[in-house]
DNA sequence: TATAAAATAATAGTGACTGTCAATTTAAAC
DNA sequence: GTTTAAATTGACAGTCACTATTATTTTATA
C-alpha cells in the first residue's frame, strides 16, 4: 500500500507530476463539492478543474468516492497499534494508538479532515462508504488483536470487541455532525475514554420508576 | 411507513395487484441474483421475468438495492423496544426486543432474511447500504433510549451505547458471514448476552508477557 | 537523438436512475 | 352499465458514473 507513495528524494518528474495531479484533484474536487454540493459536482467538472480529460480522474481515483475517503490514516493506525506494549490492555493500546496517530497530523490535516469527515456525515453515498471502510478496518484489527491474544483470527469475542470500537467510532462520526463546534479527536479519545472505564451499559436503563 | 401495507380485508384490486408485482419482483430478482450474480443481472432482466417494464420497477423500489434490503424490522424492533419494562437494562431490553422480534417471524421469514443477509454480506453495494440502515435504525434507536432515561437525544453516553449495539451487529454480520453454518439469530443473542454481561473489554488483552 | 515505456486523451459503450408524457387500467359516480 | 376521474403503467429521451479500447503524446533511458 505505501509503496504508492514512494520517499520524495528519488522521485522522477513522473512521480512528481503524478502527486501533483492527485493533490490537484483532491483539491478541486473538494472545492466544487463545497460550492455547489457532491451530487451536482460531475467527475467531468472535476476533471475540467484540474486541467486533465475525465478518463484519466479513474487513472488516479477508482470512484468519485474516493477522491474524498483517500485513507492511509488505517496503516497509520494499525501500524501505531502494533507498537504499543503488551501488557496495556486493547482499549488502552487503541486508545494510545489513536492518540498518537493524531498527533503526527499537520493542522492542515488535521483540519482538511474535519472538512472530509463532514461532508462524508452529509452524503449518504460517501457514509455508506466510510462505513464500509471502517468495517474493513476492524476486520484487520480484529486480526490483530486475535494475534496479540493468541486467540484464533475468528474467536467471537475478539470480533465483538472490533465491533464494538467500531461501534463507538460510528457514534463519534455521528455526534460530532451534530455538534459541529466538537473537536473531532478528542470526542474520539473521549469516547475511548468511556470504553476504557468499562462503558456502564449494564447499569445504564434500569430506572426504578 | 406501516401504512403502505393495509390489511389484507380492505383491500381493493389495485392494492393486491401491487403488493403481488412487488412480492414477485423481488422473488425473480433474488432467484436471478442466485443464479447470475448480483452485479450480472440487471433491472431490465428483473423486469422482463417479472413481466412489467424497466421503468415500472422504480415505482416499486427506488434502487436496485432495495429489493434486497427491504426491512420494516426497524418499525418492528422499536415497536417491540418500547414495551420493554422500564426496570430492564437497556441491554436487557434491546436483546428481548430482539428475540421477540424474531420469535414473531415464520420459518420462512427466517430463512428468507438469512439469505439476503448472505447476499448483503457478499456484495459490498449492498453491505454499505445496509451499514447505512443499520446506522439510521441506532440513531432512532439512540433516541428512543435518550428518551426512556430523560436525557438529551444527544447524550454522549447514549451515542455511545446506540454505537455499541451497532457495532455488535455488525461483528455478528462479519462473524455469520464467515461461520456460514451458524443460526443468526442465536448469534445475535449471544452477542447481547456478552454485552449484558459487561462485556470484559477492560481485562481482555492485558496480557502478562 | 532514437527507442521503449508510461501516461494521457478520445471514443464508444453499459447500466442505474430521472423526468416527462401518452396510453391503459381500475375505481367510483351517475 | 356507462361515463368520468384517477391511478398505474409504458415508452422515450436523457444524465452520469464507470469500463474498455485504441490512438496519441510525454517521459525515461540507451
Amino acid at each position: 500500500m505505501s509503496e504508492d507513495i514512494p520517499e520524495p528524494a528519488k522521485m522522477g518528474l513522473r512521480e512528481k507530476k503524478k502527486l501533483k495531479t492527485r493533490r490537484t484533484l483532491q483539491q478541486q474536487g473538494m472545492r466544487l463539492f463545497r460550492e455547489q454540493g457532491y451530487d451536482a459536482t460531475t467527475i467531468e467538472q472535476i476533471a475540467e478543474a484540474s486541467e486533465i480529460s475525465p478518463s484519466t480522474f479513474f487513472r488516479y481515483f477508482p470512484t468519485k468516492e474516493a477522491l474524498v475517503l483517500e485513507d492511509d490514516d488505517d496503516e497509520l493506525l494499525i501500524e501505531s497499534f502494533m507498537k504499543q506494549p503488551a501488557d496495556k490492555s486493547l482499549i488502552q493500546a487503541f486508545r494510545a494508538a489513536v492518540k498518537e496517530g493524531f498527533a503526527e497530523m499537520t493542522r492542515e490535516e488535521q483540519e482538511s479532515l474535519g472538512e472530509r469527515v463532514a461532508l462524508m456525515m452529509s452524503v449518504p453515498e460517501l457514509r455508506a462508504a466510510s462505513l464500509i471502510q471502517m468495517n474493513e478496518t476492524l476486520l484487520m484489527i480484529a486480526r490483530l488483536v486475535a494475534d496479540r491474544l493468541d486467540r484464533p483470527r475468528d474467536d467471537f469475542e475478539v470480533m465483538m470487541f472490533a465491533g464494538s470500537v467500531m461501534g463507538a467510532m460510528m457514534a463519534v462520526q455521528l455526534y460530532c455532525s451534530e455538534h459541529p463546534e466538537a473537536d473531532f479527536t478528542a470526542v474520539v479519545d473521549q469516547a475511548l475514554a468511556l470504553y476504557e472505564a468499562g462503558l456502564p451499559l449494564g447499569a445504564l436503563g434500569s430506572r426504578q420508576v
